[in-house]
RNA sequence: GGGAGCAUAGCUCAGCUGGUAGAGCACUUGCCUUACAAGCAAGGGGCCACAGGUUCGAGCCCUGUUGUUCCCACCA
């Protein structure tokens, strides 16, 4: 620090340094010591496309925070860092990028690609980890991995491998979302619903043999080129006779079945439903069940493919325009009716989905989920907080197989050989010379990638070194606490889960900690879109890391979302202030003095007073955390170190410290203890300004960041003290109150007597009165008789102000009043439970006699509020 | 259709296993009291959404109602 402090904390001064003395310390390194317990975290792996955003910034704070106090507990604690190569939404800017030259993936083939994805890579990916440093992350960066690197992709393989083989990963035509746009099938999760205003065009279907026709409702009425029947319910009484005929297919003229199914609910629309079986997932299983020709009619762009007759070229939108215009013209039209209906859209590109028959592959999902979803039923893995338990159990409980693979390049290719041959699929970890089956070495890798969370649901393994047994894997798997956001539990927390369970026989982690999304002052989702979004980066660059996390973490609880504007960095900042002048006027008091470390033999009423106060805050706070109530924890230590550090105890210090001397130099010696001590329980939550102040005062050990924890010191409690300094800390806020009520300027000041069976107390108190309540003198006794004065009424003492010129007599007898009528209606409250047998024989005992107390400091109170009125009378 | 969250001071939100309501910001008043005006001191402001219930006692637990946000499902 140095020698001379500014008046203000200067974040950009200090936090690059602080950094990369820690780096250089190798504070950030976990090793394994069998001596010592394992917390680990493994990030959330940010995407190598990603700009640090506010989510990031407050999911990647509370795992530093988590971290840094372990790491100060005496754990050894890793926090393992690294990327996800994010195969779509990379593949889109390097498409996108390649577009901006006029040229195609395919133009410049796969291996050139493939040169540029990891160009990208390598220019983008060190970005966020830059970014993930300057919050102050103590990442063990020795162990950085990346979901596309070789460890990582050595995991992806052996996984698929197993699966294959353990006949839970296959091959297969279903229906899948396909996005248009990104050229892929998604899976379900990757799609989003949103209700949308459509249509719902009637339309009708005629009778092949002429005798009438059958009038159903879509919303998608392009689809109608790819229908092979219509259906209704079997119990319909309306269309049972027509079931078994057919009708002709409106504009295409082709002859389909009217077939009954149970699918069909007669009570909506018309009861009739066309079925389409290459774009619908319902109709496809009903044509499984009906043996009906699949028609594929759009292509991977959703265009009308050549088996769309008239229509073929035309995107999904102008065929519809088209053929709602050529119903109508051919008076198949009946009505068109407004509708709101839910459309899916691809999460990444919001392009909306389309549902398609298509070759892929798929992990079979039940038995993989069953053990899942038993190891959070028997709490083996805990939420917190616990509701998203039910979410979890939800989605586990209704799961559908996972369509894992995409037409996508950037990715884990998928390790499966298709013989030229004789169409045999070898699946193997390595590149095999020949097909399985027949021999021929005319085989070619399967062209698809793996989807993105193929790979992250092994991270917490993958990155340890599985498949192989290390030491690494051994002693930090399973890893402690996974820190995410609700919005991400099924991507990626659910399979991480059911992962680890079934190539580990372990679960991933004891406890899903997840917190709530960043929102906007209005309560918006910080989007691009929106320009809403408040970059963390530029916080931090004016404010500083720690204001950042300090507003990121206080007033938030789990599982909640927050608003976040810039005024509560605002505050932060100002709290860092505060810190730093604490400080300052500590170091000023030491000046070229040279003073011991640890607390003097000799301590007096108030140093016992903050002593006690803070050992009590030092298990409060460690609980608060334990409980991952991480913004109660920070509230706590907040308000100790603003109101009861400096606003009491700092000024408390100042008469001591102006005599210089013993007296002085003990006083210095609490002020650093309690500072310093404080600044840990600060510390994972600021850890830059807590560093610097730490190191400036006098300390032992060569980091704050390494330096032991709290625990509660028995020796230092001191009951009676607290209450002695609470009986003197009341009469100060009384006085200061009657005074200001009276606009009575802190420079004009005052003689106090102060009637009082506290004696001693008060007596010690003298210099507080003096420096903290304008007092000119101070006389303690059992009664004085001084006349006219402003007379204040504590629950301990009674205090007079001779200030004649300022008493306008009638008004203090009416303030009297008014404050003796207060005290008696609250003592009748509390006379009233006290006389209640129900709550003196059921309430608990400490509760009972602090009531009784009160009820006894009221009476003292009000009788010595009507002496006062008496005197004054 | 199913499920969840939220509703507390003007605003944004805390409030642990029930014990007569808190913070930040904003507001009012007075202070350059030599660590800090990004500060100090004092103050105003809440039938804790509504209606019942359990309890000696409910912001907290239970039931219902209203408003609001979100998630899942996907009726063509």
């Amino acid at each position: 620090m140095a020698k001379e402090l500014a008046k203000t904390y200067d974040p950009r001064e200090v936090e690059d340094r602080i950094y990369k003395y820690w780096l250089e310390g190798g504070y950030f390194h976990a090793e394994i010591d069998y001596d010592k317990k394992p917390y680990t975290i493994v990030i959330p792996p940010p995407n190598i496309t990603g700009q640090l955003h506010m989510g990031h910034a407050l999911d990647n704070t509370l795992q530093d925070i988590l971290i840094r106090w372990r790491r100060m507990q005496g754990y050894c604690a890793l926090w393992l860092p690294g990327t996800d190569h994010a195969s779509i939404a990379t593949e889109a800017k390097i498409v996108e990028a390649l577009a901006r030259e006029g040229l195609t993936k395919e133009e410049i083939g796969h291996e050139a690609f493939m040169e540029r994805a990891w160009a990208w890579k390598e220019k983008y990916g060190g970005k966020i980890i830059e970014q993930l440093k300057k919050l102050g992350s103590s990442c063990d960066w020795e162990r950085e991995r990346f979901t596309l690197d070789e460890g990582c992709s050595r995991a992806v393989r052996e996984v698929f491998v197993r699966l294959y083989e353990k006949g839970l990963i296959y091959r297969g035509e279903r229906i899948i979302n396909w996005c248009p746009h990104c050229l892929t099938s998604i899976s379900d999760a990757e799609v989003e619903y949103e209700e949308k205003d459509g249509n719902f065009w009637h339309i009708r279907y005629p009778l092949t043999d002429g005798s009438g026709y059958l009038e159903l409702a879509t919303t998608r009425p392009e689809t109608m080129l790819g229908d092979t029947a219509v259906a209704v319910h079997p119990e319909d009484e309306r269309y049972k006779a027509l079931v078994g005929k057919t009708v002709t297919l409106p504009l295409v003229g082709r002859e389909i079945p009217v077939i009954s199914d149970e699918y069909v609910d007669p009570e909506f629309g018309t009861g009739v439903v066309k079925i389409t079986p290459a774009h619908d997932p319902n109709d496809f299983e009903v044509g499984l069940r009906h043996n009906l020709p699949v028609i594929n009619v759009m292509d991977d762009k959703a265009v009308i493919n050549k088996d769309g007759g008239k229509y073929t070229g035309l995107d999904r939108y102008s065929a519809r325009e088209q053929i709602v215009k050529d119903l109508k013209e051919g008076g198949y039209l009946v009505k068109v009716q407004p509708i709101k209906h839910n459309v899916g859209a691809c999460y990444r590109c919001d392009t909306v989905t389309e549902p398609r028959i298509s070759m892929q592959w798929f992990v079979k999902m039940k038995p993989l989920a069953e053990p899942a979803i038993k190891a959070v039923k028997e709490g083996d893995i805990k939420f917190v907080p616990k509701r998203f338990e039910k979410i979890y159990f939800n989605w586990m409980e209704n799961i559908k197989d996972w369509c894992i693979s995409r037409q996508l390049w950037w990715g884990h290719q998928i390790p499966a050989w298709h013989c030229g041959d004789c169409g045999e699929v070898t699946v193997a970890k390595d590149t095999p010379a020949k097909c399985q089956k027949c021999g021929s070495e005319n085989i070619t890798q399967d062209p698809d990638t793996l989807d993105t969370w193929f790979s992250s649901a092994l991270w917490p393994f993958s990155t340890l070194g599985w498949p192989d047994e290390t030491e690494d894997l051994k002693y930090f798997y399973p890893t402690s606490t996974l820190v995410t956001a609700y919005d991400i539990i099924f991507f990626w927390v659910a399979r991480m889960i059911f992962s680890g369970l079934e190539h580990m026989s372990k679960k991933p982690f004891d406890t899903v900690f997840i917190h709530g999304l960043i929102r906007d002052a209005q309560g918006r989702k910080m989007s691009k879109s929106l320009g809403n979004g408040i970059d963390p980066i530029e916080v931090i660059e004016k404010s500083g890391a720690d204001a950042l996390r300090f507003a990121l973490a206080t007033g938030n609880s789990p599982g909640n979302d927050m608003r976040f504007s810039i005024d509560r960095i605002e505050a932060s900042r100002n709290f860092a202030n505060k810190i730093w002048n604490a400080a300052r006027f500590i170091l000023m008091n030491i000046g070229e003095n040279k003073v011991e470390f640890g607390l003097p033999e000799e301590l007096c009423l108030e140093d016992k007073w903050i002593l006690s106060r803070f050992n009590r805050l030092v298990p409060e706070v460690t609980e608060n955390l334990e409980k991952f109530e991480l913004g109660i924890a920070l509230q706590k230590v907040y308000d100790f170190i603003w109101d009861l550090f400096c606003d009491w105890y700092i000024e408390m210090t100042k008469s001591r410290l102006q005599e210089k001397g013993q007296e002085a130099e003990n006083a210095i010696r609490v002020l650093v203890y309690v500072m310093s001590n404080t600044l840990k329980l600060l510390h994972p939550f600021m850890p830059f300004i807590t560093e610097e102040i730490w190191q400036a005062l006098p300390h032992q050990g060569e980091s704050i960041m390494v330096s032991p924890w709290p625990v509660y010191d028995e020796s230092l409690d001191f009951a009676k003290e607290e209450k002695e300094m609470e009986r003197i800390m009341e009469a100060i806020r009384a006085i200061r109150n009657r005074r200001a009520e009276m606009n009575v300027p802190p420079s004009k000041k005052a003689k106090l007597y102060i009637e009082t069976d506290y004696k001693d107390t008060f007596k010690a108190g003298e210099a507080f009165f003096v420096r903290l309540a304008s007092a000119s003198s101070v006389e303690v006794g059992d009664s004085f008789d001084i006349g006219e004065a402003v007379s204040i009424v504590t629950g301990d003492a009674r205090i007079y102000i001779p200030m004649e010129e300022l008493i306008d007599k009638a008004a203090e007898i009416a303030r009297l009043q008014k404050e003796l009528d207060k005290a008696k209606m609250h003592l009748e409250q509390v006379t009233a439970q006290l006389n209640n047998e129900g709550f003196l024989k059921k309430a608990p005992e400490n509760v009972v006699a602090s009531q009784r107390e009160l009820a006894a400091q009221l009476a003292e109170k009000i009788s010595m509020l009507e002496d006062s009125i008496k005197a004054l009378s």
